[in-house]
DNA sequence: CACCTAAGTAGTAATATTCTTATTCAGGAG
DNA sequence: CTCCTGAATAAGAATATTACTACTTAGGTG
């Protein structure tokens, strides 16, 4: 989504248009690497610029942005979360457990299930659901070490 | 699943049958409320009992017993996990967003899903899947406050 | 353009969860 | 039954995220 589009939506749905929303989104744009970033790499990212943005303040945003279907938020499993810009349309997750790289996928369980079966079986109001799928992608596949694994060693090392 | 058949499972894949898995297993069983337990309660719960009990333990047990699918974890968007026994077969979850019930449905987004496809195409090799159903239960449709709107209510009180 | 107010922010505290390390213990081998 | 070793534990530190509070500001109104 551009940037002037995020900004629209921020204010028809009574939100205001900040400095830090806007470094926010920029550091989204300005990332080319492919895997999502978490909330304390967006945070760094903007220190550079504006040394007095708090982590508290990315947190909150990413929220919104994530409420707003601007942003969506993936667990990847590696105990934080990690924010990617969506695609816009209703979508999953294709997630990588090794290098934390994410994939859309179209396929939605909801339209092969019947959700009317279930509002009536169980007589209960469906609001929101998640589905996402787990394992390697094509470039990890040869390896069986997980991501978790990776990053305690990786912390061992420093 | 029977107090017996969790040692057992415990036992035939290298874990020991400590006196604290032992509390912590008794903890989900003498649970009949309906509603699934965070770590904290759990830890509460031991405490009487024994009073030394680490709240480090509990959360690593609960991973084990979760691992070994002896429970399932939850997560009812409330900003903590929630824990209850696994019915033992594979099955996803209707939970509620108001009083956190969460009720088991069979339906499995795999069945439907061409898996091959997918491997194929984006070149992937699928490892495992979570999909929840969030919304509001038979008794709860009335209300249209949310479960974390309600929690901080709850607080505000105190 | 100055004013006003709800929304947003920084800073700090609180909460949820995991990690680290030294000590203890379950349960198999002798 | 005793010894031994890897697994498990308690205690406390570290990390991820959210909440609270007083101050600031975006953006509408006159």
């Amino acid at each position: 989504m551009k940037e002037d589009l995020v900004m629209d939506r921020l204010r028809k749905n009574g939100y205001k248009i900040t400095p830090q929303r806007q470094e926010i989104l920029k550091a989204f744009i300005d990332n080319n690497s492919g895997v999502p970033l978490s909330a304390e790499e967006i945070h760094q990212a903007i220190l550079e610029k504006h040394p007095n943005i708090s982590l508290d303040t990315v947190y909150r945003n990413l929220n919104v942005l994530n409420d707003l279907e601007v942003l969506c938020k993936l667990n990847l499993q590696d105990g934080k979360s990690r924010y990617q810009l969506s695609p816009g349309n209703h979508h999953h997750h294709l997630v990588c457990l090794r290098c934390g790289k994410s994939d859309v996928i179209d396929f939605c369980p909801f339209k092969s299930l019947d959700q009317q079966k279930i509002a009536d079986e169980k007589n209960f109001e469906i609001k929101r659901h998640s589905f996402e799928i787990f394992g390697y992608c094509d470039g990890c596949r040869d390896s069986s070490v997980e991501h978790r694994q990776l990053i305690q060693d990786a912390k061992s090392v420093l």
